[in-house]
This record gives C-alpha cells, structure tokens and sequence, in this order.
DNA sequence: TACAAAACAATACAGTTGTATTAAAAAGGG
DNA sequence: CCCTTTTTAATACAACTGTATTGTTTTGTA
C-alpha cells in the first residue's frame, strides 16, 4: 500500500513552506521556526528531513528551477513557428502569472542571498544565459534573423532584457502588468526577426 | 576653527562604512556592531548619529543615489553629441568600474532586502526609469532617433535592458567585464539610431 | 503481536541581534 | 579655569537565531 504522502513529496512541501514565507518575509524572514509553522511542522520534523539550513536552502533553490524548466520543455515540444515558440519561452521566464511572479520573487531572494554566502556548496544556477544562446542560435538557424546582427552583442542583450524585465515585473507589478511585459518581449523580438 | 570632520561628514563616514559591511558580508552582515567596527566606533558612538538602525539604512541608501546622481549630473553638463551623452551617462549606472560596481552591489542588496519590508518609511527609489523617459525622448528631440519606433516600449525596452546588464555585470563581473558592457551598452543605442 | 526504524515533538543551549541605560571622556564657549 | 553640551564607551537585556539533545509517537514488517 502506498504512502499518502512519501519522503520526497514532504521535502517539496517544505520547500514550497519555504518560498511561501520568503515571498512573505523576505529571506530574513525565512528562519527554520517560521518555515517549520508555515509547513505545519515542529522544528524536529523539520530537521529530520533537512540536517541543516543550507540543505533546505539548495534544495528549495533546486526545485524552483526543476519546476521552471519542466514547463519549459513542455513548451519546446509544442508544434509552433519557432518565433512564437522562443516568446512562449521567455513567457515562462519572466512573471507573467502568479506562478512564475512567486517563483521569480524567491529566485530573486535567493541569488541576492547567496551571493555573500561562500559557505554553501553547490548552489544551482538558472541556466538563462545559456538558453538565451540557443534562442538566438535557433532563430539565426531557422532564418528569421535580420540579416547583419551581432549574434553575440545580441545574446548579451536579450539576456539583459529579459532578466530586466523580470526583475522589473517582479518589483513593480503595477506599473509593469503582464500585458505590457507581454508586449515589450514580443517587440524585442519581432525588432530582431525579419517581416 | 572649522572641526575636522563635522556631523554630517561622520554619518557619512558611517554610511560607507555600512557599505563596505554590505558588498563582503551580505545585508545580514550588515549588523550595528559589524558597521561599528569597520567604521571604527563604538556601538554607542553609531546610537548617537542614528537612533536607529532603519535610520542607517535609509540614510546609506539615500547617500548612494546622491553619489550617482552628482556623477550623472556632472556628465549632463559635458557638451558632447546627444548620443554619445546618453552612453556616457548609461555607463555611470552600470557597473563599469570599482566604483559603479560598488555602487550597484549595494543598492541591489538594499533592493532586494527592503522589499519585504513595510516598516521602513521614506524608502528612496533610484530614477533610472525616469531617466529613461529622459533619454529616449532626448534622442527623438534631437532626430536621432529610427523611424517607426515605439516610444512607450522604447523606454521599456532600454529601462529593462539597463537593469539586466548592471545586474549581469553585477552577480558575474568575470564573464561579464566592462569592455562587454560597454560594448552592448552601445550596440544597444545605435541599434535604435540613424546612421 | 513484537520490535526496530522512521517520523515527530519538546526543550535546551550558546551565540547574535537591535535597543536601552548609564556613565565616562572630549570639546567648546563663558 | 569652569561648566554645559557633544561625543564616546561599556554593559545589560529581551528576543531571536541555528543546532543539539532527548524523548514520544507512528509506521512498516517479520
């Protein structure tokens, strides 16, 4: 007979105790009590799932990417010109909906974080630059770039922009709604793309 | 006899000092006692220029917009071609150099950790995107602007790309150095202009 | 039913935090 | 010089931090 609910599936529903409180507290907020009470949890169940802090800490990083990213390749499989399938991309980046608005908040917590932190070992990386490369390698292959461009200024650029814009949307979502990211990114884009 | 260093020169003396504390330790480094230290004082001496610890932090915050804004202000007044200003004022944003990237460090921790924060009154707001405003509209006025552009997402656009770069340049000077930054800064702007 | 392992809970502890209190030292004007 | 104000220092305190310890309950299986 299967566990309600096993080991692996209680991590994640600390972790997401975990974003839930930072997106509220911030990561000052984000003490092992408060995420243990967010969780429903006392402190020793806690600790019996994550030795420490920093456990939970990478663990809770990992997950925000491993969700983004499975949305992500759900996305690449779909049958779609490849220009509206490199924006529906970026539309799973930068927030958009509360999902990617809450998962962006706790990426952004973390990386302001961990940046002064050289005591935790094997901090994730959000591969965004990376991708960006293949988006533009992708749209140069396909033949929709305007002829001319700098590939790589242009990798640089699209990178800025749309972990600006994120930044941006995740800031100051009432100046910022999804609508108008929307478009900007659709007339980066298309400012980039032949037609 | 003028003192040595008056009043106002010490809370400044402190505010950098909390700036320091800051890009090695992390805003939770950032403690009274460890500003204290590094500013040389006692934490009673600190008690007497700030009453408290919110105070200090605004205080600091303020101080580093005013810094770049007197950069950015002194560039204005250079008389040099409109796009070549509007570069050179874009490259006293982002980090170029030990001091904008000292600059950006701590204003992306204060950034990040006031977010989650409403008991902090008078919290500054840098102007970047009204500056945008500014830049954008200046090169329409002076014709140097490409035909058939979106002025509103234009100023998106650029505000968003700004950001991205200073905060690429930021988070991995290694990859990113000022060269590069340089480089797309002005890739970017000519991008958008005739000739 | 036994019994060992897993899961959870409660409490304790040393260290750090911001702040308050109290007092000493330095500075400056009469 | 004296005396007030500014400046600095030392210490204390309650709250909170991560972690450790110890004990209790639940679960799985032989």
């Amino acid at each position: 007979m299967p566990k309600i609910v096993d080991h692996e599936e209680r991590k994640k529903r600390i972790a997401e105790a975990m974003w839930r409180v930072i997106l509220d507290k911030g990561m000052e907020g984000a003490t092992v009590r408060n995420i243990a009470e967010e969780a429903g949890l006392s402190l020793g169940a806690l600790r019996h799932y994550f030795q420490n802090q920093n456990d939970l800490l990478v663990y809770a990083m990992t997950l925000v990417l491993e969700r983004a990213n499975s949305r992500i390749e759900s996305v690449m499989k779909r049958d779609i010109p490849p220009k509206e399938k490199v924006i529906a991309v970026l539309l799973e980046i930068v927030p958009v909906n509360a999902e990617t608005l809450a998962e962006m908040g706790v990426w952004f917590a973390f990386t302001a974080y961990v940046k002064h932190r050289k005591d935790i070992p094997n901090v994730p990386e959000d591969g965004i630059f990376e991708g960006t490369q293949k988006f533009i390698g992708y749209l140069h292959a396909t033949g929709l770039l305007k002829e001319g461009l700098d590939l790589e200024l242009e990798i640089e650029r699209l990178y800025a922009f749309i972990d600006g814009i994120a930044m941006h949307a995740l800031l100051d979502p009432q100046r910022l709604d999804s609508e108008r990211v929307i478009k900007t990114i659709e007339y980066h884009i298309n400012s980039i793309c032949v037609e």
